[in-house]
DNA sequence: CGTTATATATTCAATCTAGAATATATAACG
DNA sequence: CGTTATATATTCTAGATTGAATATATAACG
């Protein structure tokens, strides 16, 4: 739903075709989420359907493939509200691949997976690094949105927290604690 | 790919058919994982055209419906390491939508976004409480692995890492830091 | 100036997923 | 004992998602 919310979000500030809303998503909002190609024109295209967005044209520069350009509706404005509403009230559980992993753990030698482990609380440590370098680098353009920093904030959060995780549980394998 | 690793670790134990492997799932790791029907009934297909897994037999209880039993292969066996080394090594980068409702924040009244983060610190200390309590009991029944409790803690420290940045959030809506 | 790389714009096939629909068996309950 | 609820087992459809494929335009570079 949110690849909905993100499509309805951008047009109700201007009518925009596909490929520039890609852009805008890789530009603007590619910190912290990431929409396919053809998530994007498959949106488009169950919003018009359902007119919430209406094709305003057909543009074309040069002989560049043409690009359909979209604008929101009166009821894609309230319905872009109505998944906002929904987005914030509802709280969804997240799944983690590694707990599966480990559940299987005793598959793979225990050494195997304790390289394995250290490499992700590096990775993990690079990862933390550079996303608050890029907060930094962000946040030092005043033109960027306040928020900007809250949603930094968020990945900075949850990616220290699976460090720490990662390094608690190396810890007590490393000690014998576990398995 | 977590429901070809699930499916395939799960038959590396022993033969199961897909229901029992739903019910499995749902039993002994609920608390982390979800699967539907489909998803499992479709994967056994794939893994079984793949010759990952072969059907032993269709067995019958009485009237009810046929229950068609899979087992791993040889080459099942060597995929799930596979899988299980992947999953170490991958490490995936993961989306919010409440990121996206914060991006879009001034289209909705600030006041009702406030109530909705109360809502959400609320809700999720309540998470937290139900977790920490499954986890306590959970544990007290020395047959679980002893691994389970990492992966307790692993929902627990990020539903922790949520409920601290919500917070955060919260009292910069309220003492007038965001927006 | 010719060649290669990159940017523009969309479509498409392949894959995956959730959850309702189906159909029957057993349990529960007054 | 009849009715309702729940458990068993799978199938099916509708929907969503990805990333490659397509086709052209401009930039870069020696």
């Amino acid at each position: 739903m949110s690849v909905r919310m993100v499509i309805l979000g951008l047009l109700s500030e201007r009518p925009l075709y596909g490929y520039e809303i890609k852009q805008i998503i890789e530009e603007h909002m590619g910190d912290w989420t990431s929409i396919a190609f053809g998530s994007i024109y498959f949106a488009l295209d169950k919003l018009a359907a359902e007119q919430f967005v209406e094709k305003v044209g057909v543009e074309q520069e040069g002989k560049r493939p043409s690009r359909s350009v979209y604008q929101i509706t009166e009821r894609g404005r309230a319905e872009f509200m109505r998944l906002l509403r929904e987005g914030w009230r509802k709280f969804e559980r997240e799944y983690f691949d590694v707990d599966i992993c480990l559940f299987f753990l005793g598959v793979l030698p225990l050494d195997e997976v304790k390289g394995y482990l250290r490499a992700r609380r590096a990775t993990l440590q690079e990862v933390l690094n550079h996303i608050q370098a890029h907060r930094a680098e962000q946040l030092a353009h005043a033109e960027v949105p306040r928020l900007a920093g809250a949603i930094f904030d968020h990945s900075v959060t949850h990616t220290q927290a699976e460090l720490n995780w990662t390094t608690d549980l190396l810890e007590k394998m490393e000690t014998g604690i576990y398995p």
